[in-house]
DNA sequence: AGTACATTTGAACAAATATGCAAATGTTAT
DNA sequence: ATAACATTTGCATATTTGTTCAAATGTACT
């Protein structure tokens, strides 16, 4: 996930050496930015998007949620392991069925800012 | 005597009518959410996302921006793009210089929410 | 034991895309 | 007009990843 790649640094001069170093300070601890990049990533799938609204206060078996999101079922088994590796899906276990939901409300809130970003 | 039982089941059979219709009703607007994917995916990218965070109160030009995050001109240059299309920057011209920045509170209180629920 | 069903998982393929080089564009000077 | 510089863009490629099929796993019941 993590790549060691050697980046070249900019060839060319820097402009404005204290804008630069303000900003290299506001992006200085990597792996939370790429913690951060994940979850957002994880929504920036439409499968993915629909299987987390769909779940918001509700709770559905995989298959169910698969009729829901007009998908089948091996696809959303898949992205819902993504997703409860990240914590975006919670899961309670009854018999053979698997009941899938969300509870988290910074998600919540973070999708409807996205939302009102996307719709002005 | 052939049986007619061979179509895929869960792809036919819901458990829960009720619930299925439920959560049908919170995707029903399927252009809103390829949208929403639009914006979460853009931010899914650590390189993008370097990008919006160091741009944050912030102005910088592509030169400087691109030693901020450790990239090269033409990268940086090409995912502006996208960022400027989905409006997640601005930029002003000055001369041959271009300063892009952020000033979407939505978009920063998305990203704080993420990053809550990946600290926790 | 066996059957039926819900879910998960492995593998393979196809599609999407981030990146870097080189060339092009646009701007300000000399 | 020519040079120098900042930015953009076109192209190629290597990597990532979403989806599907088939097989495996787990569970309940007879």
């Amino acid at each position: 996930m993590i790549k060691d790649k050697i980046v070249p640094v900019c060839e060319v001069e820097i402009v404005d050496e204290k804008k630069v170093k303000a900003a290299k300070g506001k992006i200085e601890n990597l792996n939370a930015i790429l913690d951060m990049a994940d979850i957002f990533k994880l929504l920036g799938e439409p499968t993915r998007l629909k299987i987390v609204l769909a779940l918001m206060n509700s709770e559905l078996c995989v298959c169910d949620l698969a009729a829901a999101i007009e998908s089948n079922v091996s696809t959303v088994s898949h992205q819902l392991r993504l997703l409860r590796n990240a914590r975006l899906v919670k899961y309670r276990k009854d018999g053979k069925m698997v009941f899938y939901s969300t509870d988290d409300e910074h998600i919540n809130v973070a999708i409807e800012k996205i939302r009102e970003h996307s719709e002005e």
